[in-house]
DNA sequence: AAGTGGTCTAGACCACTCT
DNA sequence: GAGTGGTCTAGACCACTTA
């Protein structure tokens, strides 16, 4: 998909890492060793190391090496752009998707205002519930501009609908803003997801922006309080 | 501080865009034109606006030019590594810190854990409340390994330890993990804060990493419900 | 066709760590 | 002093957008 020589070099030791081929602590290889097994110049496997080290895999110290970080296990779903469909299958837990509405609908005051168009205006509707285990604890509502998705079904809402935008419809995500916040169930809420008398939800505000920078998708992800995680890996800026 | 080329053209353009001298939407001079004012290479440049784009400053497109992005002046709190006073400070609101605890104590079985060393070693236990507007909002409980921090004071605890650990110490804070949970609120947590009946505590518990890859500070950071709120910008992978 | 960003190279010098 | 990662260069070719 990719034929970049960096990419390459950052997949090969992505795997590697993940899958526990080079333990936790071990030294890779100096720039200069991978530059040549890979044919490849030093820039080019600093590119690779790069992004190694931006997400979480290695950590690299001057005058030492490059060593494997012991983060990349516990990897979990929202950081990043990752959908519920990969991260349940990452994480390998029985999980069921419920669409209960895939309709082209006049977007509400509030939703013009998140998606920035004009109140009334026809958006598509996604609501699907989650569940993990035999119960409903995540709520996705989506919310997608029409000139861009011209049709959606319950099948496609039912698996993955980024793999539909980005393999069907060639969408090419390009950036999000995620927020994410705690307020009161709803009684949308109380009627779709399992709560069990508990209060408040979490709200994961996540808006989606194309190549073009454009919005074109605004979600909303309720999640039940005790079964929400979020990972976060962050590096001092440089 | 950083005398770098690459990193004087990611913070003339950084402020720039932040304090709206380039308005969202606007395009920035081509990678070459800043090669050219800048003395600099076409690859130094782009090292910079690489940093600009992750950072949410910017948005790059293939024949066509790099443009403002309109997130910049929304990033908030939690996102990165900033402290409460960089925070707040950057929110322009009224804020203080009340200090409960400064002290060394033996780990419990839960912090060691956590700190991954022996039950009942020495650490440093600060703990501090945060009042937002008169309100206590956020219970921080910090602990350290004593070999790297040999004092701490109510009066550091009451400023910026980080400001501490990195310019008096001269500790290099390398990368963090982030965990965000939401959990039922404890004794302490009614104690120390204004809870309001709220039943649960948004928790965030922070995993700080020095240059040499030792972990050296835990921090659980106890958020009332309705005052949390976290931000995340993410890029598709490259 | 001209301009833009994306990838890649071969080589240079530096600061740091280790022995 | 040998090895490592960090910065930087000058130039090349490509894919894409715009005119």
């Amino acid at each position: 998909m990719n034929a970049n020589i960096y990419w390459n070099i950052y997949n090969d030791y992505a795997e590697k890492i993940q899958n526990g081929g080079i333990p936790a602590g071990a030294k890779i290889p100096s720039e200069s060793e991978l530059a040549e097994t890979y044919g490849a110049s030093r820039e080019t496997v600093r590119k690779a190391l790069g992004l190694l080290s931006q997400n979480g895999y290695i950590h690299k110290v001057k005058g030492k090496g490059s060593f494997v970080l012991d983060l990349g296990r516990m990897k979990f779903p929202i950081t990043g752009l990752i959908s519920f469909k990969e991260m349940s299958e990452k994480m390998g837990r029985k999980s069921r998707t419920l669409v209960h509405k895939t309709e082209r609908v006049p977007a509400s005051r509030v939703i013009a205002g998140h998606l920035d168009i004009q109140q009334g205006a026809t958006v598509w509707e996604v609501i699907r519930s989650r569940e993990i285990e035999g119960e409903r604890v995540i709520l996705d509502k989506d919310y997608f501009l029409p000139e861009r998705v011209e049709l959606l079904t319950p099948e496609i809402a039912g698996n993955s609908i980024y793999d539909y935008l980005e393999h069907t419809l060639n969408l090419s995500i390009s950036y999000a803003k995620k927020e994410i916040s705690v307020e009161p169930a709803t009684p949308e809420d109380r009627a779709l997801l399992d709560l069990n008398n508990l209060s408040h939800v979490v709200v994961v505000r996540n808006y989606v922006y194309l190549e073009d920078t454009t919005l074109f998708q605004y979600t909303e992800s309720r999640h039940r309080l005790d079964k929400f995680q979020f990972v976060d890996f962050a590096r001092r800026v440089r």
